[in-house]
DNA sequence: AACTAAATGCAATACAGTTGCAAAATATTG
DNA sequence: CAATATTTTGCAACTGTATTGCATTTAGTT
């Protein structure tokens, strides 16, 4: 708590970091804060890979296996989701306010993966019967704005 | 070619697998016969491992390598398709007649896959602006028909 | 039967993720 | 504020799926 000149402002949303942290029962370690903080920070899901780098390029050094297990706690929190993607590694995001049920877009250019919000239920017709569904995920892949305004250069 | 008494029968679909095989510019093995045979037999997807106790069971011996190769290559031609599980294995499957874009069905608790066709391309609203959809991909988890009737004792 | 290109088997390797345990750090208590 | 109890970390070793290199074998052809 050293000099808290700028109320809320840090670059990578540490204080927000730290502050979700601090209405959890577990520890506000410099792992957690640093994953979350990443995490927050990102438009995109992030691979374990990339959370390693950011942190690396961010002055925070952690383990693998640390980040692992931060990443696993924050999901038990509900901190942050998990997300399979299609190169079997997990993706992680901490985007808040974004529901359950979303879909998740993954950008074949850039290798970004998306949440998307906003993307209501789909609906479903044709559907064999006996089958009993408890969760929906919906994956789409093709190319993100960012990568479309690039291309038409 | 020995003996051809029964024209169309076989256990595991093994004339089907040769003929469709032999519609294709690779050489006709007993691994890929196997395989294929395997796969258009099973009612749901495969996995490595699946496929391989099921070949031993049937007394085809292959290398691990090989399967994965005959799998690879099955795929390729068009002749199966390759599923990203949530558990970071894929699944295989051969499933004659099913379009591109269809639904996975994951049952949580047998944790078989699923391929569900007649399953109509899901009307979306509220996509974002900007995203160029190439594919799209729907994953359900739930319980299959098999499993709720077992349930229901 | 001889030949050639393709497929196989084996060993080694890559890579994401997990586990066990001693050392260090956090939060709590006196 | 120091002692303590508990959680978290780092390191090393280990899973398990999937891939690669290369010599050997095999399918299809001439």
């Amino acid at each position: 708590m050293a000099s808290m000149t700028q109320p809320d402002s840090l670059p990578g949303g540490e204080l927000t970091a730290r502050n979700l942290l601090q209405q959890t029962h577990g520890r506000v370690t410099p792992a957690r804060v640093g994953v979350l903080g990443i995490l927050l920070n990102a438009n995109a899901a992030l691979s374990h890979q990339e959370i390693e780098q950011t942190a690396l390029r961010q002055g925070l050094s952690a383990d693998r296996v640390t980040l692992y297990r931060a990443l696993d706690w924050l999901v038990e929190q509900g901190l942050a989701h998990k997300i399979a993607g299609a190169d079997r590694t997990w993706r992680y995001n901490a985007q808040a306010g974004i529901p359950h049920q979303h879909a998740h877009f993954h950008c074949k250019q850039c290798e970004q993966v998306f949440c998307l919000e906003n993307l209501q239920p789909t609906l479903l017709f044709g559907l064999p019967d006996g089958y009993q569904i408890d969760e929906v995920e919906l994956n789409l892949q093709g190319s993100c704005p960012d990568c479309r305004n690039r291309n038409a250069s």
